[in-house]
DNA sequence: TGGAGGACGTA
DNA sequence: CGTACGTCCTCCAA
């Protein structure tokens, strides 16, 4: 990684253009990389990313890139057969110089070339002025004759593979490799031999001979002075080739001396042409790339002046009523920040900062209100025609309520927006989206008073409320362009009917939690913490002695070394002793240790579990947990402090703890109601499969169904062993399963699983098409889009690094099912809630499992739940298949289960 | 104390 | 060599 300090000397970029497009055009494959018209983009996009990201990891502050005049060179003249065995580059090639350099005009980088001369030179006689002028120069070449060049002041970049790793060549790192000093890099060259330029070596040596040679006689002169003293064949060989060597020597030489247009300071780096960008991308048809110069590179833009002027008013008593009349008007934003805190469904609120479209702000400490001011303020946030504007609202809500304040009106929430138009991101802090959305920094400016800097990250502290009014107007002014941006992606509606209205659901939920019976996960608690004590002993008994079970490493210790068992898959830092490698061991070896030791880890999983839970139990008995809205790239929830989305089913006693969710005082029963196949139904909706609607449709079980399809017999004569294999398979599909996969999980060799999945893809020709369209599709256009036309970028598409390119295919595969699920579910709770509301029930949605929603049911109600929540469900999108939902009812979640 | 790695629970 | 999450534990470097 660089290390840059911000006073660092300049660091000037060499770029050889031609040999980098060339390796581009190589590495990456030119189907995947054309436009619509035709055009070949390879060569284009592989030099652009490598660009984009040398520039973000080195941050150079002068750039240039050389590019080959043409084939007649010095060198040519000199050499008629130089370069000679080089096949002819093919016209795509060539038709993608000239877009090069369009890239590089658009982001102004300078570029050039002289007559008669190769990049090289260009590049060697600017490293020569630039370290001469005390810069630190980075050469990012695919032509080892620039390792001459390498000095202290120099590095070569090399691309090892690809286009995507680059090795870094600095002094000690080419002698590591050659085993000379990088002035003599030339010396080895011309005893080698270099390939690519048609320059013949001596036979029989290679570098390590080279090397040995010139530090033997110290230098090639003198090698060629003492050449009758080398033995052996290859002495023989090299009198034989003297000229040869004596002629690459020339070749090989770079000119540091040429007359060039432009010195190394003219190549200061300058700001790139926004609009030229976006036009030529657009031409190229490269929407991920431009996403990452974006993205990557904003730090460079200048950041915008700030035009505003923010008339900022800490409200006495009394005065809250006259700014709220003279600044907020309804259907007008108003911008807001609560300080206060939030967690487990509750909190409290210490002031609130409000920020108007006029450019006026106030701030409200909520422990100096007079009466009059809370009834105001309490009216002013309940009131919906206020439209409010808030940053990561789900929280503040929770506060507010806790202080019995009730809000309504909620008409943007930044990090939700921020969520949707890039979901892929690690948070939304305010500060980053400020910068990258406004251009600016998010801090008060010091124009009028020199007080220092007052961060964002020290809110709420200054105590004069100065810096949440500043956020109050910041939010405003981001939901403005989270807009913008949002607009362009079509996730609108997406916003303002689906995720938008779900936070008020959403904190509601939390706000209620879920009813436990303490004594009973107490009670549990022991009964598992004596099963550990229990496995543990057993466990040492075996092998004689007292290790940490829990610990991968000292189990390596005895498995494969003290018991000598056959080694397992390798991981990073060692074998792997996960359960299923266990288990295998335990069917080979049959030592009883291993099944101790498998009791012992699920037991104590258990244990775990329910002490996570007891902690979290609120004072009201019951669990309180926070439903995430913004960490899932498909669209999901996610639930925290606990996670209530794992509690254990699979297992009879881990079923035990979904015992302890019980119904809560006032309340009758459990309900649970959930989507039966809901991702193969989207699959069979999107992909439009005649036989797998039909499966669907006829309301039959739905894995035997298709299994006598794909076996091709009655659906009478489906085995519980045909019903296994095609279960795997379609739960599979969505996942980008591969033969290897299915193989393991059935324990069948791969080449019947290759089988299996061929039988099935012949059967369900829709569903093939449909998953490939997928893929090329999000490679096309960069994303991948669900039925609500929620988007996943997936810029790893066209990476040339096989692991990563097929991870994002896997992901794209996924997200619109997973992620059209997830769309489905949110609707549905939407309209759960509202038909709750319009019904008058008591009862009340808990929580969310994906697939499943669990609701708290009062005394008599439960049949008018039953059909509301099948109605609402079930009516959540209009696909070609029926949504089947199931529910089922009991005092606890266990219970409910069915 | 913090992060990485491993393991494992759910849909 | 199957997607999406969160949490716990151990170990090791700071």
């Amino acid at each position: 990684m660089p290390d840059t300090a911000p006073d660092a000397r300049p660091r000037l970029l060499l770029l050889d253009g031609h040999s980098l497009a060339y390796r581009a055009f190589f590495a990456l494959p030119v189907e995947n990389f054309s436009t619509t018209t035709g055009q070949p983009t390879n060569a284009v996009y592989g030099f652009t990313s490598m660009l984009i990201n040398v520039l973000r990891d080195e941050q150079p502050t002068h750039v240039g890139v050389a590019f080959d005049k043409s084939r007649q060179t010095f060198r040519l003249e000199q050499y008629s057969d130089y370069k000679a065995k080089r096949n002819k580059t093919p016209t795509e090639f060539s038709s993608q110089l000239p877009l090069i350099k369009e890239v590089l005009d658009a982001l102004n980088i300078r570029h050039l070339d002289l007559e008669g001369y190769e990049a090289d030179d260009i590049i060697a006689t600017l490293t020569t002025q630039a370290t001469a002028e005390g810069m630190e120069v980075l050469l990012l070449t695919g032509d080892r004759d620039s390792l001459q060049l390498v000095s202290d002041d120099a590095t070569v970049l090399y691309p090892t593979r690809g286009v995507s790793e680059l090795s870094r060549m600095t002094p000690a790192a080419v002698e590591d490799k050659y085993g000379v000093p990088p002035s003599r890099y030339p010396e080895l060259a011309a005893l080698v031999g270099e390939d690519s330029d048609n320059l013949p070596g001596v036979p029989g040596v290679g570098p390590k001979t080279a090397a040995k040679w010139i530090a033997t006689y110290d230098g090639l002169d003198n090698v060629i002075a003492h050449a009758d003293e080398i033995k052996g064949k290859a002495g023989d060989n090299f009198r034989e080739h003297l000229g040869d060597v004596i002629r690459n020597r020339q070749l090989n030489a770079l000119v540091c001396d040429l007359a060039l247009a432009v010195t190394p300071t003219d190549l200061a780096k300058q700001p790139w042409d926004r609009q030229a960008v976006h036009t030529l991308f657009d031409g190229l048809e490269f929407r991920v790339l431009r996403d990452r110069l974006f993205q990557e590179l904003t730090s460079e833009e200048i950041l915008e002046e700030v035009d505003f002027d923010l008339d900022m008013t800490r409200l006495q008593e009394g005065e809250l009523a006259g700014w709220l009349a003279a600044h907020s008007q309804p259907d007008a934003l108003v911008g807001m920040v609560v300080q206060g805190t939030w967690q487990a469904g509750t909190g409290d609120v210490f002031a609130i900062a409000l920020a108007a479209g006029d450019e006026a702000a106030a701030w409200i400490d909520v422990e100096r209100l007079s009466a009059g001011d809370e009834q105001v303020l309490a009216d002013w946030l309940a009131d919906g025609r206020f439209r409010k504007v808030l940053h990561d609202a789900k929280g503040p809500i929770l506060a507010l309520a806790a202080r019995g304040w009730q809000f309504v009106g909620l008409e943007r929430d930044t990090a939700l927006s921020a969520y949707l138009a890039r979901p892929d991101q690690r948070s939304y802090d305010l500060a980053d989206l400020t910068l990258r959305y406004l251009k600016r920094e998010l801090k008060l400016s010091t124009d009028d008073s020199d007080e220092g800097q007052l961060s964002f990250d020290s809110v709420g502290d200054d105590g004069t409320g100065d810096t949440a009014m500043l956020q109050a107007w910041t939010v405003l002014e981001l939901a403005a362009a989270l807009d913008e941006e949002l607009g362009k992606g079509g996730g609108t509606r997406l916003l303002g009917e689906i995720e938008l209205p779900l936070i008020g659901v959403l904190a509601q939920m939390e706000r209620t939690g879920v009813a436990v019976d303490v004594d009973q996960l107490q009670a549990l608690e022991s009964h598992f913490a004596g099963e550990v004590k229990l496995a543990a002993d057993a466990a040492f008994e075996q092998i004689g002695k007292e290790i940490n079970l829990g610990s991968p490493k000292q189990l390596q210790v005895v498995l494969f070394d003290e018991l000598g068992m056959p080694k397992t898959k390798r991981t990073k830092t060692g074998y792997t002793t996960d359960a299923d490698a266990l288990q295998a061991l335990y069917v080979k070896t049959e030592h009883p240790f291993l099944m101790h030791l498998l009791r012992h880890r699920d037991v104590s999983r258990l244990r775990q579990t329910v002490e996570g839970l007891l902690k979290t139990v609120a004072s009201d008995g019951r669990i309180h947990t926070t439903f995430n809205q913004l960490i899932a790239a498909t669209g999901r929830l996610s639930s925290t402090d606990p996670n209530l989305q794992n509690i254990p089913v699979r297992t009879e006693e881990g079923r035990r703890i979904r015992e302890a969710f019980v119904v809560g005082a006032g309340f009758a029963t459990l309900m649970t109601a959930d989507y039966s196949q809901i991702e193969m139904r989207i699959m069979a909706h999107l992909s439009e499969d005649d036989l797998l609607i039909e499966a669907f449709r006829s309301g039959r079980d739905f894995h035997a169904a298709t299994a006598a399809r794909v076996f091709d017999v009655d659906a009478a004569e489906v085995t519980t062993e045909m019903r296994a294999k095609i279960k795997a398979m379609n739960y599979g599909l969505a996942y980008g399963l591969s033969a290897y996969g299915l193989s393991q999980q059935l324990g069948i060799d791969t080449g019947e699983a290759r089988g299996l999945m061929d039988e099935y893809f012949e059967t369900f020709g829709g569903i093939r098409d449909y998953l490939g369209g997928i893929v090329d599709e999000a490679r096309r256009t960069g994303y991948t889009e669900t039925i609500y036309g929620r988007r996943r970028y997936l810029p790893d598409l066209t990476s040339d690094n096989r692991q990563r390119r097929e991870m994002a295919e896997r992901m794209a595969l996924n997200a619109p099912i997973q992620g059209s699920a997830a769309d489905i579910i949110k609707v549905a709770m939407l309209r759960v809630d509202e038909a709750l509301r319009e019904a008058k029930l008591r009862s009340r949605m808990l929580l969310q499992v994906h697939d499943e929603l669990v609701f708290e049911v009062a005394a008599g109600e439960e049949q008018q739940l039953d059909e509301l929540v099948r109605r609402e469900m079930a009516g959540a999108a209009e696909l070609t298949v029926p949504l089947d939902v199931s529910v089922g009812t009991g005092s606890s979640w266990h219970e409910a289960a069915h």
